[in-house]
DNA sequence: TAGAAACCTGACATTGACGTCAGAGGTAGC
DNA sequence: GCTACCTCTGACGTCAATGTCAGGTTTCTA
């Protein structure tokens, strides 16, 4: 497929999709054009990426682990690379949980609030 | 306190808390002289202003929910908002955990291959 | 009462993952 | 072959939470 079918398919912009291959992160075949042809396994690799994204790992720091997510085989840096970003991991569902433990609490007192007639914001 | 040990006690940087206080978000007293001077319960605001920047939440909607934080009353707006951020927290959560559990297997598959004594990324 | 250390304001710099635009070429339906 | 849409490269813009620097004032310590 195309670039242009690729974002839809993953719901990611196509200058986000060039980014990522001038990033390394996502190599595609060009036709004799110089327009990119990908595969369908494209699809998950750009939904992986976005998935290292959101845990706030860098480009440089996929770049690094990929291979070995595609291969299953890890040097010991890249070991040690991926047990950081899973401490890392870890640590953020923690945090988020108490976040999450906050806002209900807020959430809560607020209903409460709003139960007793009590205004809020007022002007 | 001034603005130094209360960075020094929130691990925060001195121009960060300045930022908070440009957004709304801290405010403290003033000596005579223009210094900033905070109050204990400062501390445990900076942290919250941590957690909720963690959870990728701007500092617009983090003081539009303060208050409430504070008082423990929500207009319907802000408890809307309450309940989108928290909806947004939960997601992350399921994501950082989908996450996890690629990372774990990915770092599981690396282990194997060094069981079997298979080398990766030579050079 | 020095001098160091902390603080002030203001302003420009940085970083990372894109958005956006310009100008040119490729592709597909009719 | 026309037209509409897609794609290309290259380059500058953006946004948010800071970093950093300059030039000046305040506070602490010897």
């Amino acid at each position: 497929m195309r670039i242009g079918e690729l974002a839809e398919r993953t719901g990611v912009s196509v200058r986000a999709l060039r980014y990522y291959e001038e990033q390394g992160l996502l190599t595609g075949e060009r036709s004799q054009s110089g327009q990119r042809h990908y595969p369908d396994e494209a699809v998950d690799r750009v939904r992986l990426i976005q998935q290292f994204y959101a845990a706030g790992i860098s480009s440089a720091s996929i770049l690094e682990m990929l291979p070995c997510v595609v291969t299953g085989v890890a040097s010991p840096e890249v070991l040690a690379t991926l047990h950081g970003h899973r401490s890392s991991v870890v640590r953020q569902i923690e945090e988020l949980q108490e976040t999450l433990r906050q806002l209900d609490s807020v959430i809560a007192g607020a209903a409460r609030s709003h139960e007793s007639g009590v205004p809020c914001q007022p002007g």
